[in-house]
DNA sequence: CAATAGATCATCT
DNA sequence: GATGATCTATTGC
């Protein structure tokens, strides 16, 4: 897809946010991350997996535990990025979801390449295939750019990061999973994937 | 193939 | 001071 197709897609509003956690997050797939970096640099993927996580209910969310600086944004007003550092490498996107005070999020697991792959291969050069490009949350913001410094708290709306409407194809179907790399509610089937995409993690 | 170790630091106890 | 919503390289079958 050219940049120009990619920055005619409406971003999904606000209210597609004010939803309970997992079904912002099943209704993602399939619908586009798309980060401008200046005025013709444009980075995009398509969501193929995405996680569920429900806030104060929920043992392996950041926000169990309440607000602290770190989760500040989470309970916060929806349609906007969490970012935070894992293992003290990587950066991991998440979407904020549900009503201002309620701290479900949608943790973004992997894209399809839409735009932008010479930059996403250079950010990315360890990554051989393009499958391998943003097959992880780790990767996926490695390839586009996407850092806590940058991006914590954006509004994914109406700002330079942003999520925009894009149909799943015909015959695609989502599949249900339990979450990955967690400890606590390990069972809860919070994990939507494409079924059968190549671009999914492991 | 599968299993595992190492990298490396913000965050919370 | 311990622990991760991870990734990569390496070892061993």
């Amino acid at each position: 897809m050219s940049a120009d197709e990619i920055l005619a897609l409406p971003p999904l509003a606000r209210e597609f946010y004010l939803r309970p956690a997992a079904e912002v997050a099943r209704d993602l797939i399939g619908h586009a991350i798309v980060h401008r970096e200046g005025r013709r640099r444009v980075t995009a993927g398509r969501i193929v997996e995405a996680e569920a996580y429900l806030g104060l209910a929920d043992a392996a969310a950041h926000a169990y535990r309440g607000l602290t600086a770190r989760t500040r944004v989470l309970f916060g007003p929806p349609g906007h990025a969490y970012v935070y550092i894992i293992y003290g490498m990587y950066d991991c996107l998440n979407l904020v979801a549900e009503p201002e005070g309620s701290p479900g999020c949608v943790l973004i697991r992997a894209l399809e390449p839409l735009a932008g792959l010479d930059a996403m291969r250079i950010r990315r050069a360890k990554a051989r295939r393009v499958e391998d490009l943003c097959s992880g949350p780790g990767r996926l913001t490695a390839a586009l750019g996407v850092t806590k410094v940058r991006h914590y708290g954006a509004d994914v709306v109406s700002g330079a990061l942003s999520v925009r409407r894009l149909p799943l194809d015909d015959g695609e179907e989502i599949a249900v999973t339990p979450r990955i790399g967690i400890k606590d509610n390990i069972d809860w089937p919070l994990r939507f994937v494409v079924a059968g995409s190549p671009f999914a993690s492991r």
